[in-house]
DNA sequence: TTTTTTGCAAAACCTTTGCAGTTGG
DNA sequence: CCAACTGCAAAGGTTTTGCAAAAAA
């Protein structure tokens, strides 16, 4: 199954927040759960458990993966948490959150132009009308070919090449792999 | 990277066709590479590599993996193959052709809707228009709730529950896992 | 005959699980 | 104090890789 997302709180201003919800759903605000929880909130987007597990590249103490996937669940089960796929690579994770973003990703240069949900708006209305599904893009992210590649293929250029951005943030949240 | 099409032939009418691109490309048309186009050929949708290596599910000679995998990624640089990943289990495998299908996937109850490509170019449209990607919805497919779940969702029913089919066929192709 | 492709085995990669010890409340 | 949580280690599921043997052209 994709995933099941529980229903619950919308938005965490921070930490402490979270530190509240947790507690009323019944768990310990452990070290390490705050870890990974300030670890989110420092990213600037979309990471890795490997990279919270690092403590974010090194920067903070490590802690053990198995932890690290134990504790996203968890967060992801109480609504603070999500994750989503970026082609092939592990998953990645960032707090759920009003200004909720969703990704555009090519699939030739790997560019990655991530946008504000509510934009989206239109299409997705347009898919529940037709097809009777209310989509989000928040799981998968639309793949497709950026305007650069699309004006490549056009002119002949079969084969793949980038545009020199591996993994080119735009606007917001640059999604970290670090794999 | 997400994936990298190489932009070749669009269809292939029968096995002797591909085999005939196969050898112009300079490949061998080897009996392994021969049975897994049979497996897709039989499959009636996307299919995991384990299930062509097990010869169908036993239906035919079982192959090793590793070549499956191999002749995978190879006819899918002819342009013959192409694969997608539906929720977290093994990616997909099936043939290009006229008739593209794109899925749609209740991310509650794991119901997967299977349209025509070409349904969904108004939303490309829209897309390509607002945010400057040709979308195509192939690789990752469009997740949401599907319209008996959003139901669900707006009485207040918080918690998961399926609708009795795991992964429900729709007008076509039957995305078969067997994990 | 020559080069490609296979099968086997091993490893790589991401994630989950079992369990004994630690810790939060 | 005691249930919940952690770290470690081991395993699980999917995919890739190295290499000698087999097979296509």
């Amino acid at each position: 199954m994709t995933h099941a997302p529980r229903s619950p709180r919308l938005e965490f201003e921070d930490i402490e927040d979270v530190a509240r919800a947790l507690r009323e759903a019944g768990g310990r605000f452990s070290l390490p759960r705050r870890r990974v929880l300030e670890a989110l909130f420092a990213a600037d987007g979309p990471v890795s458990a490997e990279y919270v597990a690092e403590g974010l590249g090194g920067r903070s103490a490590a802690l053990d993966p198995a932890s690290v996937y134990r504790t996203l669940e968890y967060l992801e089960g109480l609504g603070v948490v999500r994750h989503l796929h970026v082609g092939h690579g592990p998953g990645l994770y960032t707090l759920t959150g009003a200004a909720e973003r969703e990704y555009l990703v090519c699939e030739r240069c790997s560019r990655v132009t991530a946008i504000d949900a509510s934009a989206l708006n239109p299409v997705r209305e347009r898919i529940e009308r037709e097809f009777g599904y209310r989509a989000r893009f928040t799981h998968f992210p639309i793949v497709g070919l950026c305007a650069a590649c699309a004006g490549d293929e056009e002119e002949g250029h079969a084969y793949e090449h980038s545009h020199g951005h591996y993994v080119h943030a735009h606007e917001a949240g640059e999604p970290h792999s670090h794999a």
